[in-house]
DNA sequence: TGACAAAAACTAATTGTATTAGTTATAATG
DNA sequence: CATTATAACTAATACAATTAGTTTTTGTCA
């Protein structure tokens, strides 16, 4: 009765928390709704469903991780920011395991604001490459590359999907370092 | 009432189609027993549940992605052979949607029989790796990049995620010869 | 062959969640 | 102070997963 005074952006940040808390495919309109002192229905006044949540938690931890991605790489260029840029997404990802799940699973094509939930943080990435001496179409590609790379890296830690015992972290510094060897094979030589 | 004479294996294998048909969160034991000619209640004489039956499609999964990677490096070694592994993996993922995305989210450190999923499968990337002149170690750390990097990529395609029109396939070969580039640098050298 | 046991189907019932419809009370605005 | 929009509520619906208990078939063994 008496009203809490909730709206949209609460709903979605104590989401964003509870789904790292008891994982994505776990939380609960119900669950949700008690936490935040209200009845289930009371959410749909500020967000359009469960499957609505999701996609929201999903633009939230882009967004969010955006921002991330930006600090790491202030102050810094070439190959030191992608570095940067990408321990930044990996330490997002894995430290917010659940939301990383929304961040993957919802991440289709399904209209324009879905869309450009990622566009802005790989538009930064694009402007990292760039000061490279690189066309622009192959930093296009690297960044795909890059996306994938880290995606399904972090997705394998936070599902504890690497049985062998040796070092993740080593095998994150490792996967750089390939990948940004291999990336400076494509730089084109200048003439003298 | 007379017997339909289901087993478990065709209920996997039915759910392998279905699960490409409608999509991992689309799919239900109602939807799947009313195919298979029987009431719901009655998969459970085969399957544990929904959950279980998740799980076994992500085994299922894995192994037939085994099966494809090994015919695929039949006769090739080296990088060639990396390069066929890697094209497999990726045309199986992208061929089986649904499955894959069964094989991604239940790969999870569970027990033995999930944890094993996999295992085969990269022992065969394990032995194509080591004909190569570089540290065993090093030879795992990489199979986690080239996992991390396919399993990502592939998702990124099958959710149709890449905003950009330019081609897909040749951000995939372009991605290709970066890792393989830079694992070359791994190599390591031979006293002459 | 014929009784018996195991397996695989069924129906009925339970539970839990999302969602919708309709109602009431609060807050904000003129 | 009256009115209106909003945000909560209760009640009801629909649907799927799952469990319990029953029936029927199939295969086996004396």
């Amino acid at each position: 009765m008496a009203r809490t005074g909730l709206d949209t952006d609460m709903v979605i940040h104590r989401a964003a928390q509870m789904v790292n808390e008891v994982g994505l495919e776990n939380i609960t309109l119900k669950m949700l709704a008690d936490d935040l002192g209200v009845k289930s229905p009371s959410l749909y006044n500020h967000i359009g469903g469960l499957e609505d949540l999701k996609m929201q938690l999903m633009i939230y931890g882009w967004k969010k991780m955006e921002q991330r991605i930006i600090q790491s790489v202030i102050g810094i260029s070439g190959y030191d920011a992608i570095r940067a840029g990408c321990h930044a997404f990996y330490e997002y990802a894995t430290e917010n395991p659940g939301l990383f799940n929304a961040m993957l699973w919802y991440n289709k094509f399904l209209n324009t604001e879905t869309m450009e939930a990622t566009s802005g943080l790989f538009s930064v990435l694009f402007k990292v490459t760039s000061s490279l001496n690189i066309s622009e179409e192959n930093c296009n590609h690297i960044i795909r590359t890059l996306r994938g790379f880290l995606e399904g890296f972090s997705l394998l830690v936070n599902n504890e999907a690497f049985g062998n015992p040796i070092s993740i972290a080593e095998s994150f510094e490792l996967s750089l370092n390939v990948l940004i060897e291999g990336i400076k094979t494509l730089e084109e030589k200048i003439e003298e």
